[in-house]
Order: C-alpha cells, then structure tokens, then sequence
RNA sequence: UCCCUGUUAGCUCAAUUGGCAGAGCGGGUGGCUGUUAACCACUAGGUUGUAGGUUCAAGUCCUACACAGGGAGCCA
C-alpha cells in the first residue's frame, strides 16, 4: 500500500515499505512516524498486544531505518492525517545509525552538503513534488494546445545571445559550449512544425552569487510561427493561470505542508497589468529610484514594479539595446523592442523573458554585424530569413524562479534536487 | 568579481570588561498506554576553522589564509 491511498485501506490490514521519519515512546505504547515516498504517516503499537520482542525491536527503531511495517489501517481522529497504521509486525531492512539530519534546527550550509538526505525531509519532499506537478502542467499545456515537443541541443558551437558566459567543453578538439538556451533552435523547429517548444538544462557560468540564480536551470520555451506580439503575452497569461490552478488543486496537501499562504495564488487569473518599459521608469521614479531610458532593471526595482500591481505584471518595449539582438524592434516606435518581460509577485522578479523575433533577414545579419558575432556561425539561423520567412515569437520561463514563487521559498537552491551553485558541484 | 557577517561537541547555538568550555537536539542507559520537532532523569561527547602575533592569561584582541552565509552586478 502506497501512504497516499490508505483512506481507502480504512478496517484493512496493509503493509507499508518504508522508512522510519520519527519515533515516540511511552513505554507501553510506541508512535512510529513512517514515510513511503508517497506521504507520511504515524503507526502505533501497543505493548500488550504483541510479542515482547516485536515491541523490543520497534522502540529500538532509529530516524531513517528502512523497514517493512504491517498492520492494520484506522480512523483516528488524534492522528496526524487522520488515520493510522496499528502495527502488528515491523520488519528492520537496514538499521541506520547516526543520521546526521536530526528533527531539529540545521544551517543552510550544513544541509546542502547532506542534500542527498535533506531531500527527505518532508518539507524537501513537499517541494519536489510541487516542482514535479509545476513541470507537469506547463507540458499538458502545452500539449493540450497542439504544441510538439523538440528537445533542443545541449552542446552548442556558439554561444545563443551572445551575452552571458557560458561553459565550456573539448568537443572532438573543438570548442563546445553547454546551451545556455535552446531558442534559436525553437525557431528552426516551429518552421517545421508551426507551435513547438522545449524543456531542458540550460547553463550559465556567470559569477552570480544571490537568490535567484543558479548555473545549471531548467527552462521551458516555446516558439510559434505566425504568432503575433500580443498574442504571445496572451498565451503567457494562459499557461501561467492553467499552472497556478493545477497546482492549487492538485498539490494542496505540499502547499500546506510548506505553510505557503496562497490567497495571492488564487487571484491570479486573466488579464495581467501590461505596462510600457518608459511607464514603468515613471512607477520606479515615483519611488525615488534613479533610473534613465536604457538602463535594465536590478532586482529591487523589480520587485517595486510588482508590488504595484501584487499580480504577475508584464514590462514590454524595452530600448534597443537594453536586449537580446534577435528581438524585433516596434515598427511604430523604432527605438524600442516587442520584447516582454514578466515579473513574478511578492518580490520573485523576472520569470519570462519573451518577444517577437526579427523576421527580416537584411535587418537580422545587420544586427549580427553591430553585435561582433560570426557570421558564419549564424548562417543557419539567418536561412530561416530566406526560405519562407514568417513573424514568429515565443518566450523563456524559468522553472527554479517558478517554483521558488508558487511556493514561496526564500531561495531557488531548494527548487532543485540537486542545486548547481557558483563554486558548488557536490553532492 | 566586489561589499558585509560568521566559523566553539555529530548538528543548532551560548560563554559579561581578555580570567574555570556550557545548553538543547542527536547517541547511550532507565522511566512513562495517545504522542504530535513528545516528555522526565542520568550519561558519554571539545586541539574553540588553519597558521602566526600581542598578553601573566586569548573562544574573546591583531594579521594572513581557508571555508560558510547574506547582499550587489548579470540574468531566467
């Protein structure tokens, strides 16, 4: 019996593999905290109904033995979940002896370097289940709209936007580096195949030492020919909404077990607040802060942004310049891109970046140009200009940044099962 | 890369002005029939990050290094 079903195991006799989370003892009556991998759930056994040397056996248990517990399922309104095994036999796999994650308070470093145990704890196992059911929706999603996954590649010959630092690897004596985005990639794809998007590692070697940044993440991106700039932040909304109310409703019991408040969750729906970039100069000014046309947009002015609306909120035609060299300038305002970004509530910044891609190829191989990147290295990027070019676009969401909001956790490292930090490979 | 703060028992932390190295959890032993990070009693557990320096005396002050945490920039 896997814990999550045994509401319908009520009056049965079950038989649990697991391991031992905790233990109380009362001398004549034991409470054994067993965890499954599918939930958690409090055992009892009573003294004068087994034998002597079963209960010896089971008070003898310590954090994390691996045992086979059998018994009987129960109503009990004084149990946890409201049900209990009452044991009868408790078989010991492997008796475990000083686990170094005891119930009690551990520092941050001290846990990171146990995180191959940390991850069963059941706040870890709360948040890892929660990512599993994020990923999950965002590719129904997708699916459910006719969208092809294409994995893109992971090693690549040059860097995608030519900005960040990237990876390097020894490919056959050639450079290579690890992607740092499949997008360039999604766009050769939704030629082929109209609305299509990958789901992967994406790795950046910048230095970054805060929050929010990882250097190994995971990204989802879609890409869709013929979309239209409008439509794109549309089709944002509508994935961000859908993952939202999937999560709520399927991953209620982890929220709690987080202790995550989500009435900011539930009201997240349809239309979200669109801002022009220069609007948004005009909100952070108002708040003080210096800001000038072309300058980005650090982590505090972002989270002053979303504080304004406490909805994710979309910051769109952002100055040339400020952005990546594929994005379309706006043919009414030349001097900005369709480009939008989407900032997370409750101080969580950007998790999307999007925008409409330049489709014309005498403007793309400019941009190439003014940027110092080889052309010859982009030359089948620039093919898509020449044969059957269409307006297209899509966008990036970040997965870690995702999950970090819906759960609200102070850090992205616990979005992860095993986080790549800057100087950080182990475990 | 830069700035700030730390490093004392397996873990989380105390230690007054520079003056005897302490507690909780975890381990061990015993007690307790409804516990909820259970509780109670007893018990073992220390080269105070490393290397120097100042001092009658350094966990405490100074220097360097290592490691950890927080923040900035960059970004998703």
């Amino acid at each position: 019996m896997d814990i999550n079903e045994a509401r319908n195991y009520i009056g049965k006799e079950a038989t649990i593999k697991g391991w031992v989370y905790n233990s109380r003892s009362s001398g004549k009556i034991l409470f054994i905290l067993l965890r499954d991998g599918t939930g958690f759930m409090q055992c009892v056994m009573a003294k004068n109904e087994v034998e002597d040397e079963t209960f010896a056996r089971a008070k003898a248990l310590t954090q994390e033995t691996s045992v086979i517990a059998r018994g009987t399922i129960r109503e009990d309104k004084r149990s946890p979940n409201g049900c209990e095994l009452t044991l009868k036999e408790i078989e010991i796999i492997q008796l475990t002896r000083d686990y170094p994650i005891t119930p009690k308070d551990h520092g941050v470093g001290f846990l990171m370097e146990n995180r191959h145990l940390w991850l069963r704890s059941k706040r870890q196992w709360a948040i890892l289940r929660i990512r599993h059911q994020i990923e999950r929706a965002f590719r129904d999603f997708f699916d459910n709209r006719g969208f092809t996954l294409v994995d893109a590649p992971i090693l690549t010959p040059n860097a995608c936007e030519g900005s960040t630092t990237l990876f390097q690897t020894d490919y056959f004596g050639e450079p290579a580096f690890l992607s740092q985005s499949g997008q360039l990639y999604m766009e050769a794809a939704a030629m082929a195949l109209g609305k299509v998007y990958c789901f992967g590692p994406t790795f950046r070697a910048e230095k970054s030492k805060t929050r929010r940044h990882l250097t190994e993440f995971w990204m989802l991106e879609p890409e869709i020919a013929y979309i239209t700039f409008e439509e794109n932040m549309k089709l944002q909304e509508d994935m961000i909404t859908y993952v939202i109310r999937d999560v709520l409703k399927n991953r209620k019991d982890e929220l709690d077990i987080i202790e995550r408040d989500t009435s900011l969750l539930e009201k997240v729906e349809p239309p979200f607040p669109k801002i022009y970039y220069k609007e948004a100069l005009e909100i952070l000014k108002k708040h003080g802060k210096a800001v000038e046309w072309g300058d980005d947009f650090g982590s505090e002015e972002e989270t002053i942004l979303a504080d304004t609306f406490n909805k994710p909120v979309f910051v769109h035609h952002f100055p040339i310049g400020a952005k990546a060299f594929y994005m379309k300038p706006d043919p009414e305002e030349p001097n900005t891109v369709l480009a939008a970004d989407l900032l997370a509530p409750e101080g969580y910044g950007e998790i999307i970046g999007g925008s409409q891609r330049i489709d014309d190829y005498d403007l793309l191989l400019e941009k190439i140009r003014e940027n110092n990147l080889s052309e010859e290295d982009y030359r089948w990027y620039l093919d898509l200009r020449k044969y059957g070019s269409v307006p297209h676009g899509g966008f990036g969401i970040g997965i870690e940044r995702t999950v970090a909001w819906i759960a609200k956790l102070p850090h992205v490292r616990e979005t992860i099962s095993f986080p790549r930090l800057l100087g950080k490979i182990y475990p």
